[in-house]
DNA sequence: CGTCCCCTTGAGTTATTTCAACACTCGTGG
DNA sequence: CCACGAGTGTTGAAATAACTCAAGGGGACG
């Protein structure tokens, strides 16, 4: 099930020391490095769970991420989504609060939290470097909180096509490595009104469909307007 | 227009060094202390804007605040609200993410951000507990938007009474300072759909209004299986 | 006592969801 | 090579939760 796997991932410079358990040292960020390994996980299979014990802070390797929480009744709602070179379950506090799960195969470079923890106490620098990380997650969260709390579907929609965009570096097309659920629950919608409003967007021609999971942005500026 | 004011409000020991500017040392948390100084603000004034250099990091001393951000078109989502003893306005980056108003007139701790930058150079524990004050707005805001994506109407105002119960410590009544605007703004509703739940929540037999701002927790198992 | 602001209530509208059916893609195995 | 089936996505019609618009009620404060 688990595919181990010791070898590649990130090269560069290390600040931590290569002391501790696992093989290879791993840049976090630019100036926060630890001895890690990389791991496999195969397309939806839990990386870790809502509440669990936080003792490994996660890089994405390869592949796609999602972070979710979800309520009893089964209703999801995605945090985030987390693509090569994001760090991710690094917490505060003692436990994960969110589930992370595979959005595709991929492989996580896992480092401990320990040891991360060292690495900080020593180096304010390095300290500061991961309350940036989550300072990020922050911001783009109060982002998804006002498209959450008072944007229609098509903004909502147009948003997101932007922002993919935007983190991929690829302005003219994004391939989405989620389905139209993972995409719904994202932006606190039914894959129905997903699938609507990107049709939408195509006879407006904004976009080209070519297949489910690539959408072309052909008129970025009437995107931007859509998004408000 | 501005209430200038060196005298009260935390007391406490503190780490940090008496230098500086201001004139007293507050507490920021248990384990942060800097120079800094009392400011008032009457109802509805603006504390610090979006996008404005985050020079100071803020605790309340009274009163309540919110911290909002605005579409351009006018459509507000409220991102929290700050009760006494409350940090608020710490930003790992440069400016402020969230523009900060008084809900209520009150008294503000202002401490100069290079300071408390200071303090965290010298001390990993003080960049730990800040790093943990970003953790916990964080880990609120993932609440809330299970909230915004996923809930209904009632939940979201069972939700929010219940949220409202814990943070003041008071289990059987809550006293809201914010108006119905502010709460519609807060769960992503309307002022009406507002009004309409707690009514029909008083109704139910769940609460009672006996005035505008002040809800009481008639059942409070009732309130929380609203809650999903 | 009057005025302003905030809140509530009602009636009608609408965006989104729900429910249901159908289409496409892709891998598997006959 | 094609048939099959599961998974995934689209589309339509009906239902509904929440919104909008409009009017009126009630405190607070001068």
């Amino acid at each position: 099930m688990r595919n181990f796997d010791i070898d590649n991932g990130m090269g560069g410079a290390a600040i931590g020391s290569m002391a501790a358990s696992g093989g290879k040292v791993f840049n976090l960020t630019a100036g926060v490095a630890a001895p890690g390994f990389v791991m496999g996980f195969s397309r939806n299979e839990e990386i870790y769970g809502e509440d669990e014990p936080a003792d490994f802070v996660y890089k994405v390797v390869s592949g796609a991420v999602r972070t979710t929480r979800i309520l009893s009744d089964g209703r999801r709602q995605i945090a985030d989504f987390h693509f090569v070179g994001d760090v991710f379950g690094l917490e505060a506090g003692e436990t994960h609060s969110l589930c992370a799960e595979a959005i595709t195969d991929c492989r996580i470079a896992l480092v401990k939290r320990i040891a991360v923890d060292r690495a900080t106490d020593r180096d304010s620098l390095a300290a500061r470097e991961l309350w940036g990380v989550t300072a990020r997650d922050l911001r783009r969260l109060q982002d998804h909180m006002l498209l959450l709390g008072r944007k229609g579907a098509m903004e909502r929609i147009a948003a997101f096509l932007l922002d993919m965009s935007a983190r991929t570096g690829e302005r003219l097309a994004v391939d989405l490595p989620m389905s139209r659920s993972d995409i719904a629950d994202y932006l606190g919608l039914t894959i129905e009104t997903v699938s609507r409003s990107l049709t939408q967007l195509e006879r407006d021609g904004v976009v080209a469909l070519p297949s489910f999971r690539r959408v072309e942005l052909l008129n970025r500026a009437a995107l931007e307007d859509h998004a408000a």
